[in-house]
RNA sequence: GGUCCCGUAGCUCAGUUGGAUAGAGCAACAGCCUUCUAAGCUGUGGGUCGCGCGUUCGAAUCGCGCCGGGAUCACCA
């Protein structure tokens, strides 16, 4: 890469200039701003103490030295501490014609290293998904995908939270009042039909909670004692007890949600390579404890219950066995850290969670330290933000959520619309249209979501239907798509981009040489993302990207120039560009229309 | 109350390993389709970067103190 080398050279010219060794990247560089005349910018203020002299004089000797060393570098100008390097346009064409047809532009070769573990999606089995997890979703697909590029073998790992006393609730309530109903009999989605029943439960239960204060008992109090609480418990028991009949219908209730999730998620198109269920990892997670326990590690109280102590590092007590022995969410993550450790010995164990769970995360890294686990310093929370609605955040038991499924039927409905209304879809089959649809509303409910930090908070308001203008997914899929109608009439008239020999003397207006750059840039952009966890990034990138052709697209003419040369450097500006939206888009899980 | 996160244009977001006059989109207004797809392009207006102090040649970015918002501190997950 150019900037390695600069850096470099720079180090060289202090070296020959002031005799003075720095390392290359304590080198301030960046790209030069655009109004100004220069690819890359040295900052050289902080040099000028080891040089001696005025900033200005740094930077020309610096750059007369870079000039005088480097073939690349057509001229220079100074701008007080700011050493503004122009590459010349040969060098910026000889990457085009280079690069733009190689497949693996701006991907790693596969490092033979360990794997890292990536999970993500990891649903209760109790209710629907909503939008907090499409984003989770999205998030960890994306991801995968950016750590592929990025040469890392990954493992797509989802954990099903398939235990516990949240499913006991949906159970009780379908036993109460559930009359036999079932997907198959009713119609509706199964992981909506159990949701239906943990609503039902929460309903009841808050009433039941009411009355008891009615009759004087304390809140608290009521919290516990109220009767379907109680019932509640005592299924989670008999379910960890192995009772037939209550492991039969939580077989059959899961079985629904896995019904449901997997629509969903095909939908979205996410999937995975392994799957866990707490189930299956939690009595590992049981065996983990009583070790510690055994040796001292952990603590048990009178009432039976097992705790860690963590107060001399800075955190609280934490449970992690009840007192009538079952396990709660902490004691299966123990189990499951252990488990995928043990599975596939990973670099680096990544779990999208949201940010709600940072105490959880801290806690678990610590547990596992104290039980004398290595690997929890290789635990990484990918700790996301919350998907805030204009009311403030969503809540499943106050039904103020909205659902992954009827925000996907809408998208793809909005999309439908605006798409007729412009008149495009008229010369599509039913089957295409339904594609297209498709492929744009998924597009811009992703992008919506990827363009924005993943730290961040983020917030949906469902009056204001995601846009299909600007700064959007379409926005980018009707730049492809443009440029794939581009390429179609340019090889009818007989010009392939693939192997068009472009002169290299040819010299460049900036339109084109700013997206010359920027596709250049999509390399470092690539690494950026693994680095930083983070869609945004490339969403970030792919819009400027785009953008910036659509310029061109309007400014200059492609196959109507008169030079032939320049037609062919513009069909391979051209089609260079859109296989490098296709790329980034990929790796946001969102796919492109030839047509749109 | 303790801990952590956030605060940039009317709204949604970029920009934060300290660098040049702080950027986009939406919304508003004004233009551009007899020429490669107008889901596009061009232009105008819009900012005490929450507030204050400090560090620095230089602060939206780093430090400290306030103000405002959120998360969490469960025998929930």
């Amino acid at each position: 890469m150019i900037e390695t080398k600069i850096r470099e050279q720079t180090c060289d010219a202090i070296r020959t200039l002031y005799r003075h060794e720095l390392k290359p990247d304590s080198i301030g560089l960046e790209k030069t701003k655009k109004e100004i005349p220069g690819d890359y910018t040295i900052v050289v203020f902080a040099l000028s103490k080891i040089s001696r002299k005025l900033p200005e004089a740094t930077a020309t000797e610096i750059g007369n030295f870079l000039q005088h060393k480097m073939p690349e570098i057509a001229t220079f100008n100074v701008i007080k501490g700011f050493l503004n390097l122009v590459l010349n346009d040969h060098f910026w064409i000889k990457f085009l014609s280079k690069q733009s047809v190689q497949p693996a532009f701006g991907f790693h070769k596969p490092r033979h290293e360990r794997p890292v573990v990536l999970e993500y999606s990891s649903p209760n089995t109790n209710k629907p998904l909503h939008l907090g997890h499409i984003r989770n979703n999205l998030l960890g697909f994306s991801l995968a995908e950016i750590l592929k590029a990025n040469g890392h073998k990954v493992v797509k790992a989802n954990l099903v939270n398939d235990r516990g006393i949240h499913i006991c609730k949906s159970m009780l309530a379908y036993m109460k009042w559930g009359q036999h109903e079932t997907p198959a009999s009713t119609g509706i989605k199964g992981d909506h039909l159990i949701g239906k029943y943990y609503v039902l439960f929460n309903t009841n239960y808050k009433s039941e909670i009411h009355d008891l204060i009615i009759k004087g008992l304390t809140e608290e109090e009521a919290e516990r004692q109220a009767p379907l609480i109680v019932e509640a418990q005592e299924i989670l028991r008999r379910w960890e007890a192995k009772d037939p009949v209550t492991v039969d219908l939580w077989r059959t209730m899961n079985g629904w949600a896995y019904e449901g999730f997997d629509v969903t998620y095909q939908r979205l198109g996410v999937d995975f390579d392994k799957i866990y269920h707490e189930s299956e990892t939690y009595l590992l997670g049981k065996k983990l404890v009583m070790e510690g326990l055994h040796n001292g590690i952990l603590v048990q109280k009178d009432d039976g219950s097992i705790w860690a102590d963590l107060r001399s590092e800075g955190l609280d007590e934490k449970l992690l066995l009840r007192s009538d022995g079952t396990s709660v969410y902490m004691t299966q993550d123990l189990g499951t850290a252990q488990l995928r450790y043990d599975d596939y010995l990973p670099s680096n164990m990544i779990y999208v969670v949201g940010n709600e769970q940072n105490y959880h995360f801290d806690v678990l890294k610590k547990v596992l330290v104290k039980l004398g686990k290595n690997y929890a310093a290789h635990i990484n929370h990918l700790s996301y933000g919350m998907v805030e609605l204009p009311q403030g955040k969503m809540k499943s038991r106050e039904g103020t959520v909205v659902d992954a499924d009827d925000l996907l039927d809408e998208m793809i409905q909005t999309a439908e619309e605006t798409t007729r209304e412009l008149g495009k879809a008229n010369e599509l089959t039913t089957e295409e249209a339904g594609k297209l649809f498709n492929t744009i509303g998924l597009g811009a409910l992703k992008y919506f979501i990827l363009k924005v930090d993943p730290k961040k908070n983020m917030l949906f308001d469902p009056k204001e239907s995601i846009d299909f203008n600007g700064n959007t997914g379409p926005f980018i899929q009707y730049t492809y798509a443009r440029i794939q109608s581009l390429l179609a009439r340019a090889s009818a008239a007989g010009f392939w981009w693939e192997d068009a020999q472009i002169s290299l003397n040819l010299s460049l207006l900036p339109l084109e040489k700013e997206t010359i750059k920027r596709l250049y840039q999509f390399q470092e952009v690539v690494i950026q993302a693994g680095d930083e966890l983070s869609p945004a990034v490339i969403a970030n990138y792919v819009y400027e990207l785009a953008k910036g052709f659509n310029q061109i697209y309007q400014e200059l003419p492609v196959l109507k120039e008169s030079d032939g040369e320049k037609v062919l450097l513009r069909i391979c500006l051209s089609g260079f560009t859109g296989s490098v939206i296709k790329k980034s888009m990929k790796l946001l899980g969102i796919e492109v229309p030839d047509r749109m």
